[in-house]
DNA sequence: TGTAGAATGCAACTTTGTTGCAAAATACTT
DNA sequence: AAGTATTTTGCAACAAAGTTGCATTCTACA
């Protein structure tokens, strides 16, 4: 009986330890991104330093990808599974951020329109983020 | 005879300063997007506090605007004409990260398409940064 | 079960951002 | 043009965020 976080670091050839499953355990069960903080706080009883390699080694194998926010901070998220899949990372929904609540959620039904840039230019990744409230703090 | 730097603090009703029009300058005269640090340098006569507050004020005037990125910075640019001009804030063209020069360009001709929200959403504010290879690195 | 290689925790450090307060500069009044 | 209220600046001290090297521990695999 395998569980989900050690199958996704199988599939990624990542040695399973506890601290990764833990991490992604976090990512499975959150219903928004995460910043680097709040994972901090979930995981707290391993090391900031070992939480800040696991992100990177996350951000590497396309385990997660980052949200580009206007503030200074970084909001990672779990890739979806075709995400993952494919070799080529692509992440092509809308993200949006609460003005009020601040969190991050993926719009998976929003799919960022395509645009054409300038001759010259070559698009490799686009990220689309929309601030505003979100459905539950205005109900 | 009143230089650019002035008249932009002026209209935005800011005491003028030294280090205010040196800041502005520097915007002035670059191309591409600034993080807090390429500011830093090109401004190190003033101290690290006076620039962060700034940046500060001249955000809040909307003089300058933020952009995004997908590691960890922030970079500042100077809004347009239309964009100051207007009570409101407004910056609805994409940006461009280069992922070899990492210049952030403003693609003023590529204008935000627009997109429909989920139910109970609304929207303040939209970005869009693509990242690739910018017009000069591919030449 | 033993071992090579990878991951972790710790300590020390660098960088980035913030706050309070005294000194200096600006804008405004007369 | 000088005096003064107000704003801005620089300094110092601090807080938070992120990085690096290395010894120890854990994982994968023979």
């Amino acid at each position: 009986m395998v569980n989900q976080a050690e199958s996704i670091l199988k599939s990624s050839a990542l040695s399973v330890t506890s601290s990764r499953k833990k991490i992604i355990d976090i990512f499975l069960s959150a219903s928004t991104a995460l910043a680097h903080q709040d994972i901090e706080k979930l995981a707290d009883q391993y090391d900031r330093v070992t939480i800040y390699r696991t992100l990177q080694t996350f951000l590497e194998r396309g385990i997660i990808h980052t949200i580009p926010t206007t503030d200074n901070t970084i909001k990672y998220a779990l890739c979806s599974d075709d995400c993952i899949s494919s070799g080529h990372h692509h992440d092509n929904h809308v993200h949006f951020l609460c003005d009020q609540c601040g969190r991050t959620l993926c719009l998976d039904d929003v799919m960022i329109p395509v645009i054409t840039l300038p001759k010259g230019y070559s698009m490799k990744a686009i990220n689309m983020v929309v601030n505003g409230i979100c459905k539950l703090c205005r109900a």
